[in-house]
DNA sequence: CAAAATTAATTAAACGATTAATTGTTGGCA
DNA sequence: TGCCAACAATTAATCGTTTAATTAATTTTG
């Protein structure tokens, strides 16, 4: 056991006062969030999360215990939240195709532009095999959102509002890669196209412009 | 310097037969880039590697150098020849938007049917922010091939073929993401789903009915 | 009310495990 | 016998983690 235990709840009685007014457990996970999505939760040492709050790496074993539960927290208390929103947000979505692609879209767009790590972290840990995120999302995100979605346009298919060529299922993976992936990339295309107006809100309005209107310039399926 | 000099060029003169038949520098290669597709770059270990080829982390200085050059040599001779057919199909591919956006797809398609390394290779060192193909690529395929595909789309939407809230950088960047998403993420997919069909085809076929029919069963911008 | 004891917060240093890379050596073929 | 592929052993660096010492506040005590 440790000489001093870690608080799992900091209790104020006594003792040395945290160095900032913020609480410092708080910054140490907003500091270790931003390097896993930037590097990798594997490819990331303690070392770097610590140098990069200004502190030695036994606080972050004083705060967290090993990384493991550093991760855990990261998953519980800055993850997890952020995701939260999604399930009202789609279950007040309106039956008609578009319309949910819309809101779906909308609200992937809404998700990426108030945490922006959320893309890279999202990429590398979740689609990547063997990323550290995989197991956990699956029990709450996963089983749940991509599979009421899919639902909602089956039901849409089933009325005839639906494309026939389209399979709801995997129209969902569709609307996922067509917002995430953009996102995930965007430094990447600002340095190949050396553009500047390729932010979050362009790829959103281009992605639903994109869903709606096809790409003629001439509704698709009528010819000449 | 080393005792024995690493043989940039395999010179069959004299000494030891390599264990088998084929060319042992050429199995090492392919076991790497497997590893890297798999795990990463950063987080594969040269024993992993070694052990898979069944010999020992030595032999992989011997013939390589260092991890660098390794990594160097799977980029030069599987990664790079791997991508090089994308070039002389969208230098013929017709200039209807539906038609280049089509084969475009079908490229990526042919190309991950070809080389299932791809995605997951491509979506963790390069789409990532410090994956280690970025630099690489960076001066092989992105700076022709996104610019060279976008002129095209660009050119359509002069001449009013393209769908005008479209742009034709963006377009490219959807149609990355439209592709090499679902690719990557098929194993998770299928899992959420728990289906079995859908394979790379059922993906491919997907992508293109939803381009070229879009979400509606009705033409969209037709009304009712 | 000041000095001592107490306790939380933090730092510095080190340990053990793992990894990349090097070095010395062996064994078989020409 | 000379040469070189292959291997074992070694070295150096890095990472996660632990331990002990230090600092600064609160609490207790004389």
């Amino acid at each position: 056991m440790t000489r001093a235990k870690p608080p799992a709840k900091p209790r104020r009685a006594a003792g040395r006062p945290a160095r900032d007014e913020r609480d410092l457990r708080a910054h140490l996970l907003d500091v270790a969030l931003a390097r896993f999505a930037r590097d990798g939760i594997g490819a990331t040492p303690l070392r770097a999360i610590a140098a990069d709050a200004g502190v030695t790496p036994a606080m972050l074993h004083y705060y967290f215990g090993d990384k493991a539960q550093l991760k855990q927290a990261v998953i519980d208390e800055r993850l997890l939240p952020a995701l939260a929103p999604m399930r009202e947000r789609l279950a007040q979505a309106g039956g008609e195709p578009a319309a949910l692609a819309g809101s779906f879209v909308r609200g992937i767009g809404a998700l990426v532009a108030a945490h922006p790590w959320l893309p890279p972290l999202w990429v590398r840990e979740v689609l990547c095999e063997g990323g550290e995120l995989r197991e956990v999302l699956f029990h709450h995100l996963l089983p749940s959102l991509p599979q009421l979605l899919a639902q909602r346009f089956a039901a849409a298919k089933a009325a005839g509002a639906l494309n026939p060529g389209l399979d709801p299922r995997l129209l969902v993976v569709s609307l996922v890669g067509l917002t995430l992936f953009p996102a995930a990339g965007a430094p990447i295309w600002r340095r190949v196209f050396q553009a500047d107006d390729l932010g979050p809100g362009a790829l959103l309005d281009h992605t639903l412009a994109l869903l709606e209107g096809g790409l003629g310039s001439r509704p698709s399926g009528v010819s000449a």
